[in-house]
DNA sequence: GGGGTCATGTAATAGGTTACATGATTCT
DNA sequence: AGAATCATGTAACCTATTACATGACCCC
């Protein structure tokens, strides 16, 4: 697999991807990229996409098509892909579903330095934290709901599927260190809390 | 919680983290952190560890303490916590725990214009997928095995212990999503196929 | 016909990564 | 003594995000 790719993020794949059906135009490729709910998987802004297609275009992976003007609106540049366009997609998905990358989450940051903040403070910030995953798990239903409901084969609803698996583990996890946080035979316990009583290191109560 | 953080950058807040304990020189940060393994957490770059430590002395959360030379060594500025720093400290690990982010992990994206592939195709890169997460799988535990070895507190493990869940998470979606693809039966199967079946878009045999 | 919002794009700025540089130890 | 690696930092280059512009349509 390509070792670096000449043009890296992923709101590019996706243009890639619609331009696979039909050319388009920057603007459209917008549109069609949050009507179509995309943007919840891939960040999507409006100025990236035109730098994004301008990188495509210089390494040759998509061309302009045409140059159309409609009513009195502006020049709209028509892209194609072209067949390294076509290649690259397809090499660039490949890799992606076969190698997993190792990313960083915020979440994983918080939980690397929590020792910094004393236990009980801890706790009741994982309990907001778990109002808010019981939000977006139901936001995410939501969005399957109403896909459903409009006959949107499952196939295009995996991400939401995947995205719910989750929330459903990192529920369970936090749900878990909220207990063991409060049951005093937790091994390190006696450890965190000595070491925020004697140093009142971050929290001398605020107003 | 703050809107928009002065210092955006995870790693500006192991910086201050770390600062909480003793004050220190940039090196000594980059050296901790691989040490500690805290940069399985957040992305680490040499270079920009001195961005941030600039970034974080311009907002006025860190403040050059004495300037040290060692040797023949070149000088090393060494950099200590303010009252701000600490506030701030405080204040992001709150945010991080208690506000789960929308976040855009490669394989959601994948999901996302999976369709775009051939479904044979997609089964085996899935089963490759499988692999390398088991590699994944058995290389966090290792790290625990090794810090536990070493009478490493639980406390600090969790970052690991949650990587493993998800890890063990995605393993079982991948798994369940190769059963549904084999499966004949499976309601979105036909309708892919076929896609792929007439315009045989994307792969038209590679040598 | 004036005020929003849609359509379309460019430019300025800030953020992050890679490459470059150079003296000091350590190893063989 | 020469090679390799550590320690330390700066500078150049990309990338990405925000802000700025501007004409068209649509509604009241």
């Amino acid at each position: 697999m390509a070792g670096k790719r000449k043009v890296s993020n992923l709101l590019a794949l996706a243009v890639l991807s619609y331009l696979m059906q039909r050319p388009m135009h920057p603007y459209e490729l917008g549109r069609t990229l949050r009507e179509n709910g995309d943007a919840r998987s891939i960040k999507y802004n409006h100025g990236s996409l035109y730098m994004v297609v301008q990188q495509l275009t210089k390494a040759g992976f998509i061309a302009e098509q045409e140059t159309s003007r409609e009513g009195q609106r502006p020049e709209r540049t028509v892209y194609g892909l072209t067949d390294a366009g076509r290649a690259e997609l397809r090499d660039w998905l490949h890799e992606l579903i076969a190698e997993p990358q190792h990313e960083y989450p915020h979440f994983v940051a918080a939980l690397s330095l929590i020792a910094a903040l004393p236990p009980d403070q801890v706790a009741d910030l994982l309990k907001t934290r778990l109002e808010h995953i019981a939000e977006q798990r139901a936001d995410s239903q939501h969005q399957i709901d109403l896909a459903a409901a409009d006959n949107v084969p499952g196939l295009f609803l995996l991400e939401e599927e995947y995205r719910i698996a989750l929330l459903d583990t990192e529920a369970a996890f936090v749900g878990r260190l909220i207990e063991r946080i409060a049951d005093p035979a937790t091994d390190w316990m006696a450890m965190w809390t000595h070491f925020h009583r004697q140093a009142d290191r971050l929290s001398p109560e605020q107003p």
